[in-house]
RNA sequence: GCACAGGUGGCCGAGCGGUUAAUGGCAGCAGACUGUAAAUCUGCCGCUCUUUGGAGCUACGGAGGUUCGAAUCCUCCCCUGUGCA
């Protein structure tokens, strides 16, 4: 799932990300919580007709912004209070509240509202946030039921109704997240996120807590990680028995200038790439890399034109939602494993990382 | 010709006696980025060695001088801008 954090996956524009085929995106409660508003969605008609997309959206909670704007909250048993990243104002969240925002916005599927666990985080404190977490689940599921149907609902099919998703944490301890998987799939959502990964921690162990937590959620029912990843990791995760997953990766790396391709990491920036008149990847179909070559994009990129970000980015989500439409080919064929292989090797960096220092 | 104001590393521009190989910014080079406070952030950026701690050399228009010590003070010269002839 591409992320369209404020109502826009930054640089691309919809029906950009319809002619990828992207199905669903996301969008951030908080985010349009505090500009534009949630009750001015609401007024435009809900999220789907304000920004013109007519296929799904998940919104997330805002729990990661609990997390990541951890300079400017105080998390309590009822809610969290924050401090506006934009102006500085006070404002309080609580599970009510974030499922009154996600309903105005007329998401299709709503994120419980929980805490993101930081990592490090010791057996005790990823305890308790873990707990926090459950309760305020309970609290979302039961407010959600409860209003989830008079919205200003615009979701893609006439007659479905919204999903609220609940989301595991527990820190880096697999006993923890197997604690809290039981504890949500007894409340019974339609959905489980495996949330507080991709924080920090070593990919061995996020790969470890997936698989830890995977087997307790149903099967029959959507596993979503939350966050992840880089072009291998998504593709083991898949091939783990994971469904769905949203990452900033592809879409901000391609506004920095890295580029993901069949061949690996690319640095668009760098000055290796001023002649060459090559495509951004080779075997890649999209339109990107049919019409223009590493040489243009590079001067794109040096000269700060926002068109760099625009191609960058289209290519990076093209790659992605590639990447993803091979997994589903592959898991029909039975052919995943062989997938995950090539894809691991494509993925390797060609050179160390910090060859030089290595060479010296 | 006279009077002011200036000439600093690829560019712009601080510094106005020692702590200065010389603040900043730009450009350049390399790297990072995982439920987006990110079109952001980090490192390198005179030359040559180096066991990576450092060592040596060359540098603030030019040439002299003062001083233990000069990008900084003095003299002359060259050049640039503005004003007046």
């Amino acid at each position: 799932m591409p992320v369209g954090t404020a109502g826009s996956v930054k640089a691309v524009p919809q029906h950009l990300l319809e002619e990828l085929d992207a199905r669903i995106l996301l969008g951030n409660t908080y985010h349009l919580y505090l500009r534009p508003g949630h009750e001015l969605v609401r007024r435009m008609g809900g999220l789907h007709r304000f920004m013109s997309w007519p296929r799904a959206i998940l919104t997330d909670s805002g729990g990661f912004q609990v997390f990541s704007l951890n300079a400017l909250r105080k998390v309590t048993e009822q809610g969290v209070q924050f401090r506006s990243h934009l102006d500085g104002s006070s404002h309080f969240f609580s599970p009510e509240h974030s499922m009154e925002v996600q309903i105005a916005l007329g998401s299709d599927i709503a994120m419980a509202f929980d805490e993101c666990t930081e990592y490090p985080a010791d057996r005790t404190r990823a305890r308790a946030s873990l707990d926090l977490t459950l309760r305020w689940a309970a609290r979302s599921k039961s407010h959600f039921d409860e209003n989830c149907h008079d919205v200003p609902w615009a979701a893609t099919l006439p007659g479905q109704t919204p999903n609220l998703f609940g989301i595991v944490q527990g820190g880096m301890f697999p006993d923890l997240r197997r604690d809290a998987a039981e504890r949500l799939v007894e409340m019974d959502f339609p959905g489980y996120a495996i949330g507080g990964l991709s924080v920090g921690e070593p990919r061995d162990l996020t790969r470890e807590i997936i698989e830890a937590t995977l087997p307790l959620l149903p099967a029959d029912k959507p596993r979503y990680v939350m966050g992840v990843g880089y072009p291998d990791e998504i593709v083991e995760y898949a091939a783990l028995g994971v469904d769905m997953m949203d990452c900033v990766l592809p879409t901000r790396a391609a506004r920095h200038g890295l580029i993901f391709t069949s061949e690996g990491r690319l640095n668009i920036k760098s000055r290796r790439y001023a002649e060459d008149q090559g495509p951004l990847d080779p075997t890649c179909g999209c339109r990107v890399c049919q019409r223009y070559s590493r040489a243009y994009l590079r001067h794109l990129f040096a000269a700060q034109e926002p068109l760099a970000a625009v191609l960058n980015s289209l290519h990076n989500l093209a790659f992605y939602l590639d990447t993803m439409r091979r997994v589903r080919s592959s898991l029909k064929a039975g052919t995943l494993s062989d997938l995950l292989a090539s894809v691991r090797a494509q993925q390797e960096p060609q050179e160390p990382r910090d060859g030089a220092n290595a060479a010296g």
